[in-house]
DNA sequence: CATAAAAAGAACTAAACTAGAACAAAATCA
DNA sequence: TGATTTTGTTCTAGTTTAGTTCTTTTTATG
């Protein structure tokens, strides 16, 4: 079978000449695979011949041909691999979702996994987002608590009941229901220990939309 | 395979060989490809002939033909492998965190982006987590609502104090405060509507730990 | 620590590209 | 058919790019 650097190098001489017709250079090759000196692409292309995974006419400028690609992959390449693979699945954490806690059935006995909760991806699948810790209790009748994290979608502007994140006065930055009232807007808190402020519409600039809470219990 | 020239060369054959009918001359070759003498398409002509690209009868006026053409990708598989790259980055999902709201800065102003939140991976690094969405509003002032997802750590034992899962008589789930009194178990509500359930201790099965609470606005 | 394999580096050689001119053979047409 | 045009071939020559080979150094391995 092929060395790590065998493989790497057959991969990228099929990927070149399949996207651009040419063979690539043996300068190429050297910086596609990692290599400072052309002669250790000259021992890998004499190999890969070997193996007759490649053809090519001696002593001519870029006249190389592949004529198969390996089966297999050699076990470097897998074990890299899995391991790129475990890091997305742990980027990606997709967790089972067992439903709804109040229904009166032991958890053990639903646990199907056929429904998943993939958090991130579904998350923050479009749009561009930022997240904000949460400081203050002026939300909390929304369930929004003292430090919390909010994730935040990017806009300029929102609709009448929607939690945004406000900058006042290109000053101060808050968290509330936006509720528009003509030339006015409403910044209205969910405390009744807090008042509603009403500002002119012009000191108030929208900087994003409420798109997820997250809070984590240690 | 082939030079780029090669390459540039052949094409054009090709592609006036199945448009006219007849193969160009090597005046219109040495135009094409932006030669100011037919010397060099000769050679170049040689090196595709060497190749087995194209056969020629010697001497003769337009008798070129092309045998084969070097095979390419299909555009929508390199774009499939794009997209797949794209992918992974969706799902790494780490998003510029931007700090705290209630300070008196505009988001803009201090979007160095250089700390990040890396939404699921710190979120279920160890252990075995599940899902649960909460249903009714029995621990709303602990900020955990209706509609809410819980991650939960699978866990048999917790704390006084902290939100667990209870299973009641291998029946009955509920997400609760745990609180140990003796051969007691006090299932405590955050909402007061609702009254501790005090339990014998022999009931009550802990199945998991609260670790976070996920809420998304849509 | 010794050995072999892999990689780096430099020197060398050959091919590729460019251009111009002269020439020879084929194609065209009166 | 013979003259003319078109087309392909060959040679020289210089520049750039690319492949080969050999020696030294580094790295991995028993």
């Amino acid at each position: 079978m092929l060395t790590e650097k065998q493989y790497k190098l057959l991969l990228f001489i099929n990927k070149t000449t399949k996207e651009t017709g040419c063979s690539p250079s043996f300068e190429e090759m050297k910086n596609a695979v990692g290599l400072k000196s052309k002669s250790g692409i000259h021992t890998l292309i004499n190999a890969l011949e070997e193996r007759e995974f490649i053809r090519k006419l001696p002593h001519k400028a870029r006249a190389l041909e592949v004529i198969r690609m390996p089966k297999f992959k050699p076990r470097a390449i897998l074990e890299e691999e899995k391991k790129r693979e475990n890091a997305l699945q742990h980027a990606a954490a997709e967790i089972p979702f067992y439903g709804k806690i109040a229904a009166g059935t032991p958890i053990e006995a639903l646990a199907d996994e056929t429904e998943t909760l993939s958090i991130p991806y579904n998350m923050v699948a479009r749009g561009q987002f930022y997240a904000l810790r949460i400081e203050g209790d002026s939300m909390k009748d929304a369930g929004i608590l003292d430090g919390d994290t909010a994730v935040i979608k990017k806009a300029d502007t929102a609709n009448n009941g929607e939690i945004v994140v406000a900058l006042i006065d290109n000053n101060e930055a808050t968290l509330k229901i936006l509720q528009k009232k003509g030339a006015e807007v409403w910044l209205v808190p969910c405390n009744k220990d807090y008042e509603t402020r009403k500002l002119d519409a012009k000191r108030v600039k929208v900087q994003g939309v409420l798109s997820s809470i997250i809070r984590n219990y240690h």
